[in-house]
DNA sequence: GCTCAATCGTTAGTACAGCTAACTATATTT
DNA sequence: AAATATAGTTAGCTGTACTAACGATTGAGC
């Protein structure tokens, strides 16, 4: 982390930046939470079954790291959504050790749904700002996709 | 929301920000989480405590509706909170079915090293963004502050 | 002033989501 | 063939959320 640059330690600004990023990404998904639960399924379940139906079938290690949880977590997850039939185990041929996990077609629907629902309370929402304002939160959240992107795993 | 503007339903593009907004969020705090686990306090405990801190002593009653948690959670939050001695329950005076928590001096503290810890690691990667985009950043922040400060709390 | 309904908080019981440690089963390496 | 490494699961703990049922207190209406 020490180099030679001359600014070293966060100006305040982004201090600022941080501080209130955090907060609003706490209250924001406090709201959004109410409308996920329509769907009869908690937030672990619905985000892991998002990264199946997006990113396609996975073993169970893949899905757990894709999620930035445990395997013994994200073994349970998958537990619950196979009880819901949203999704299912399937032993890979090749390494019997490995479990592929696949969305089941009611899984993709189900998804499909709350993401749906979720996103018109967002929306309605969204839809009282002007093109303006709307052009720099999308901005916002872009610079901010690239960051978690860039982001080191370990920490 | 009724406005005399031809588009009625949101537009793709207010979906997709929709979307990519919560995505975006969840993954930024599961992130910031980690950070937090380093006070030794749930996130639970450290956001009803910052809303003690920032807000004041409250009731209960008050602290679960802030917190947007029904009075049976919060009872428990406020607990572990009294068990670690960074909250206390005191009797209304005046009403003696409500209880006023109040932070201690050591939940103060606990608070505000855990603010500090939890933006100088969201800082340092901010820190690798140009003005530019820490500017635009900031700006798309504050139009979702602004959103949710007028959000209806029904839902 | 006494009863009765409303309010505030707690207790009990359930479910979900995260962890570590210990285990089983399979693959790989030596 | 035996030792080691890898993938998942099981068991057990903690924390956070809910509803339902309850106790205590207050305030209203008679």
């Amino acid at each position: 982390m020490g180099e030679r640059k001359p600014k070293k330690r966060p100006l305040p600004e982004t201090s600022a930046i941080a501080d209130r990023l955090h907060s609003t990404a706490i209250h924001l998904l406090r709201r959004v939470r109410k409308q996920d639960a329509a769907t009869g399924e908690g937030p672990a379940r619905l985000s892991a079954l998002s990264v199946l139906v997006f990113g396609g079938p996975m073993t169970l290690g893949q899905l757990a790291a894709a999620e930035q949880v445990k395997p013994p977590t994200m073994s349970r997850i998958v537990t619950g959504l196979e009880h819901s039939r949203l999704a299912e185990r399937r032993t890979d041929s090749k390494d019997a050790r490995r479990v592929r996990i696949h969305a089941t077609a009611s899984g993709e629907h189900l998804l499909h749904q709350g993401r749906r629902r979720r996103i018109e309370y967002l929306a309605r929402y969204l839809d009282g700002l002007t093109g303006q304002e709307l052009a720099t939160l999308d901005e916002g959240v872009q610079v901010l996709e690239r960051v978690l992107r860039d982001w080191p795993s370990e920490g």
